[in-house]
DNA sequence: TCCATATGATATGAGAACCATAGCAGAGAG
DNA sequence: CTCTCTGCTATGGTTCTCATATCATATGGA
C-alpha cells in the first residue's frame, strides 16, 4: 500500500504551512515598522502615540477628538493632550466650523506642507521597497497592493471587535 | 504623428503608479496594525512600548536589556522598567548565567506559555487572514510570504539606518 | 416650551512612565 | 595595577495618561 498523500492532501498541507508562515510574517513586519516608526517619530520629536495619531489623522482627513478618540482606542482626555501636542508642534490645526450642525465640534486638519519631513525619513524605507518592487512583474505587483488594502482592512476590522469587547 | 507613448513607457508608468500604492498600503497597514496592537495590548494590561518589546523578545529570542535598548531605540533605563512590568506582569523572566562571559550581563527570556493569550486576541485577524490566504494560489502565497519577509528586513534596515544618524 | 439626560472638548490632579544622571559591579586595555 | 568603559539598575524631575469634573451644546420626551 502507498502511504504517500495523495497530491491534493499535500497542496492542503503545503498551503496551511505557507499561510502560518504568512501570519508570522506579517507579525514580524508589523513589529519593525513598529519600530521604523519610533525612529521615525524620534527625529520628529513625535511620541509614538503622537505619530499614530498624526498618522491616522493624514490618511484619514479631518476628523473630530471624539472620532479620533474611538479610532485609536484611547480615552478622549488623552486625545486633547496629543493634539495639544501635535499643534503646538505645527502638525495639524483645530477648527470649529460656525456652520457645523454641532457646535460643539472640532475637525482637526493635518497640515499637509509638513509631510514632506515625514516623508524624507522614510525614504531609507521607500528607496529599498522600489528595489524590491522592480523584482516583481506588473500583475505581480498589484497582487500585493491587493494584498496589503485586504490585510490593512482586516487590521481594522479586528482592531474594532476588540474594542466592542 | 501618434503622441501615444510606447507600450513600454506605459507600462513603466503603470509600474511606478502601483509601486506609490504599494508604498501607501504599507503605511496603512503599518498604521492599521500598530492600532490592532494597541487594543490587544489594552486587554492585556500592556502599554504600547511594552507590548512592542515583548513582541521583539519573542520573535529575537532571549536577549540582554542593552540589546533590547538597542534593538527599540530606547534608553536603557527605559528598558528597565519595561522589563519590570514585563517581568511583574508574568510574561518575562530575568536570567543570569554564572558561567556567561560577562557575568554583568542578564538574559530576558519570554515566557511561551503566556503566548496563547496574545495569539487568542490575534484570532480575528488570523481568522481573516486564513479566508484572505484562500483566495491565493500556492506560487502566490510563496510571493506574498517572500514579499513580507524582505519588507520587514527592508524596515529593519531603515530602522538601524535612522538609528546610526 | 421646558426639563432631564447625553455628548464634545477640555481642565485638573493623582498616579505612572520616561530618561538624564549617578552608582555599583564587572570588563578591557595599556 | 590603574584607568576607562560598559551593563544594569536606582533616583528624581519632568512629562504623560486618564478618571473625574466642568462648561457648552445637543437631543428626546413630556
Amino acid at each position: 500500500m502507498n502511504s504517500k498523500s495523495s497530491p491534493g492532501a499535500a497542496s492542503a498541507r503545503q498551503r496551511r504551512r505557507l499561510g502560518v508562515e504568512i501570519k508570522d510574517s506579517l507579525r514580524e513586519l508589523s513589529n519593525q515598522l513598529s519600530l521604523l516608526n519610533h525612529q521615525v517619530g524620534g527625529h520628529l520629536g513625535l511620541k509614538d502615540v503622537d505619530f499614530d495619531c498624526l498618522d491616522v489623522i493624514v490618511r484619514h482627513g479631518p476628523l473630530t477628538p471624539s472620532a479620533l478618540a474611538r479610532h485609536a482606542g484611547l480615552h478622549p482626555a488623552t486625545v486633547t493632550g496629543i493634539l495639544d501636542r501635535l499643534q503646538r508642534g505645527g502638525w495639524v490645526v483645530r477648527e470649529r466650523d460656525p456652520e457645523a450642525a454641532d457646535r460643539r465640534a472640532v475637525t482637526v486638519r493635518a497640515l499637509p506642507e509638513r509631510q514632506s519631513e515625514v516623508y524624507g525619513l522614510f525614504r531609507g524605507m521607500n528607496s529599498a521597497m522600489d528595489e524590491l518592487c522592480d523584482g516583481y512583474s506588473e500583475d505581480e505587483l498589484r497582487l500585493l497592493a491587493r494584498f496589503l488594502k485586504d490585510t490593512a482592512q482586516a487590521g481594522r476590522t479586528a482592531a474594532d471587535a476588540l474594542a466592542g469587547e
